[in-house]
DNA sequence: CCATATTCATTGCATATGCAACGAGGTCAA
DNA sequence: TTGACCTCGTTGCATATGCAATGAATATGG
C-alpha cells in the first residue's frame, strides 16, 4: 500500500474519479431546472426540500440540504424576490425563519419535479444491476468520512 | 416512473446523494493537501497529472484532469509563482506552455502521494466488496452523461 | 432576575469561479 | 503570400462562494 510513489495516474485515482462523476451527474439535471427553470443549484435543494416537508427553517435547509448557511439564506432571498417562497418569522422562535412554498413555486415544482425523477431513472437504468452497491456505498459515506 | 410528484425526499435522490457523498470525500483529502501544503484542488491537480506525465501543456491539463481553461491557467500560475513549477514556452509550437516540476514540487509531491494513496486505501477499504461495481459505474459515466 | 453563553439568519469582504474577449501563434487553401 | 479561420493561454469582469463578524432572540446558571 502506499507504493510507487513517482508513478501516479490522477485519472485512476477514486477520490478524483468520483468527484468527476458526480459533477457529470450534477451538470446533466442542473441543465433541467437551470435552462428551463433559471435556478441553481441551491435554490434547486431549497425548493426540493420544501416539497417534501412542510414550512422549514434556513437552518433546517443548512443540515438536511447540505448548504452552507449563507448560501441557504440567499437562495431563500433570491426564491422569495422570484415569488416562489415566503419568509415570515417563526412566532414561537422569532430567530427562525420560515421558509413555505408560494402557489407559483409550487406549480414550478410540479413541473419540474417530473423531470427530476425522469433523470433519476435514466441514471438507475445506467448503473442497472449495480444500483444496490451504489447504494450501500452512499449509505456508508453519508455516515461521516473520516 | 416520476410518479408522486408532490411527496419528494431529496436525500434518497440519488444525484443528490452521488453529490454530498463526492463532496465530502473531496474535503477529507483536500485536508491533506490544504492544511499540509497550503494547495487547492487545482493546484493539487496539476501537480498529480504532471508526476505521471512529463511535460505537459495547460490544453492537457484542461482535458485530462477535468479543468476549467481558466482554472488550470491561474493553478499553473500559483504553482509556479510558489516554485513548485517551471512554466516555458513549447518552442515546436509557441502557442503552447511547458509546464514542468521543479525539484521542490517533485519534494512535494513525494511527501504528499503516499498520503493522498493511503487516503485512497482507506477509502477502498471501506468499500469492500461493491468496488468492483463502483469501478462499472464510475467507467461508464465516464463516457458521457445524458 | 441578571449576566453570560448559544443559536439563528444576514451581511461584508476577500477570494474563487466561469465565461467571454483578446492577442499571439499556427494552419490551410487559393 | 495572403487572408480567413482555428488553437492556446491569459485576463477582465460580473457573479458566486466561504468565512467571520454582527445583531437579534433565546437559553442557561447562579
Amino acid at each position: 500500500m502506499t507504493d510507487t510513489p513517482t508513478a501516479f495516474d490522477l485519472t485512476a485515482f477514486l477520490p478524483y474519479r468520483l468527484s468527476v462523476a458526480a459533477e457529470r451527474v450534477s451538470a446533466g439535471l442542473a441543465r433541467v431546472y437551470r435552462e428551463e427553470f433559471g435556478l441553481s443549484v441551491a435554490e434547486w435543494r431549497v425548493l426540493a426540500h420544501l416539497v417534501h416537508g412542510g414550512d422549514v427553517s434556513i437552518r433546517e435547509i443548512e443540515r438536511r440540504a447540505s448548504l452552507e448557511k449563507s448560501k441557504a439564506s440567499r437562495a431563500a432571498s433570491k426564491l422569495e424576490a422570484a415569488g416562489h417562497v415566503t419568509k415570515t418569522t417563526n412566532e414561537g422562535d422569532r430567530r427562525l425563519v420560515v421558509l413555505s412554498m408560494t402557489a407559483k413555486g409550487r406549480a414550478l415544482m410540479d413541473r419540474l419535479l417530473p423531470m427530476a425523477l425522469a433523470y433519476e431513472d435514466r441514471l438507475r437504468a445506467r448503473i442497472g444491476d449495480d444500483l444496490d452497491a451504489l447504494d450501500r456505498i452512499l449509505a456508508d459515506l453519508e455516515k461521516g468520512t473520516s
